[in-house]
DNA sequence: CACCAGGACTCGG
DNA sequence: CCGAGTCATGGT
């Protein structure tokens, strides 16, 4: 019995710069795609639900199944289809994004490179947390490793078709964990102190998504987010970001963005902070945008 | 061995 | 507010 629903998707979208995106870690274990379909599980409602991606060009839609043996409520198709719009950020028109990157010097080839690339978010906080923090300081590639285990160490499964699938973990179940799990990890003691306490404030609801989208300027979220230990100016705006879709959020001192600026202008420096405040005046409610595609243009 | 990788904290000034 | 020192994994 299969159940499901389609999602309409933007003009401007690459369903195969999104999928490139995706597998950039072959050993990455919070999704699978295959076959140009992507599959991931979740926990909804109390419920573990396998649910399959596939783009449909002719239609420009995307079919959302659920591959186990789950009803899709009202309940369950309304939260994939906000996690599923967020992910991909299907409501935003980049059209503006794109006439102003033909004519800046720094987007321009990135833009014409990566056409069609959407903002692959992190729609859920904690996970957006998580990855963050666990990816302070060190090479993604690292961090993408140390995701994996943390999923593996934390997470519930879902087997389909002599295949695991894995459900990223819940705060509540990582907030009775002890600080020993965490260090095993291979994460620092300060990343595994972080991690254990934003766990806990999230699983007792003193963190919300909701409370960090009610700010409509990225300075004050900024300000409210570093309030907590573990997250400096560099993690609240990856978060604004890929999760809270704050357009002007800016990591101005992230060490992939001074590079890749370095390299795409054929500098042999890192930008100044003058000149990425200047960007960042420029690029406005793009500079999200502007980021996300520096971050992929080398990879 | 040094240095860097999509940093944050504390503390002295 | 700012700079230096500290933390501490893994690849090159």
């Amino acid at each position: 019995m299969r159940s499901g629903f389609f999602l309409a998707v933007p003009s401007i979208f690459s369903w195969s710069k999104i999928l490139k995106y995706l597998m950039r870690d072959p050993h990455e274990i919070a999704y699978r795609v295959e076959k140009r379909r992507i599959r991931r599980g979740f926990l909804i409602d109390g419920v573990k639900v396998l649910c399959e991606i596939t783009y449909h060009p002719r239609l420009k839609n995307l079919s959302v199944a659920i591959l186990n043996n789950v009803v899709c409520s009202d309940s369950i198709r309304a939260q994939l289809t906000d996690f599923i719009s967020d992910w991909f950020d299907l409501d935003q028109d980049l059209s503006t994004f794109y006439e102003m990157a033909q004519t800046d010097p720094i987007l321009h080839s990135v833009v014409k490179k990566q056409a069609g690339l959407r903002l692959v978010g992190i729609p859920d906080l904690f996970e957006a947390l998580v990855w963050e923090i666990v990816g302070q300081e060190i090479t993604v590639n690292f961090a993408l490793s140390l995701k994996n285990s943390f999923i593996q160490k934390f997470g519930q499964t879902i087997q389909y078709q002599d295949k695991t699938y894995w459900i990223f973990p819940d705060p509540e179940t990582v907030a009775q964990a002890d600080k020993e799990t965490l260090l095993g990890l291979k994460l620092t003691n300060h990343k595994a102190e972080y991690l254990l306490d934003i766990s806990q404030k999230l699983a007792r609801g003193e963190m919300t998504k909701e409370h960090y989208c009610q700010f409509d300027n990225f300075e004050d979220a900024e300000k409210d987010m570093t309030k907590i230990r573990g997250i400096g100016p560099w993690t609240a705006n990856c978060i604004l970001m890929r999760c809270i879709k704050q357009g002007d959020a800016f990591p101005m001192n992230d060490v992939g963005l001074l590079n890749g600026i370095k390299t795409l202008e054929k500098s042999d420096q890192k930008p100044s902070k003058e000149k990425m405040l200047q960007l960042k005046k420029r690029w406005g409610n793009w500079c999200s945008y502007a980021v996300f595609y520096i971050w992929n243009n080398f990879y």
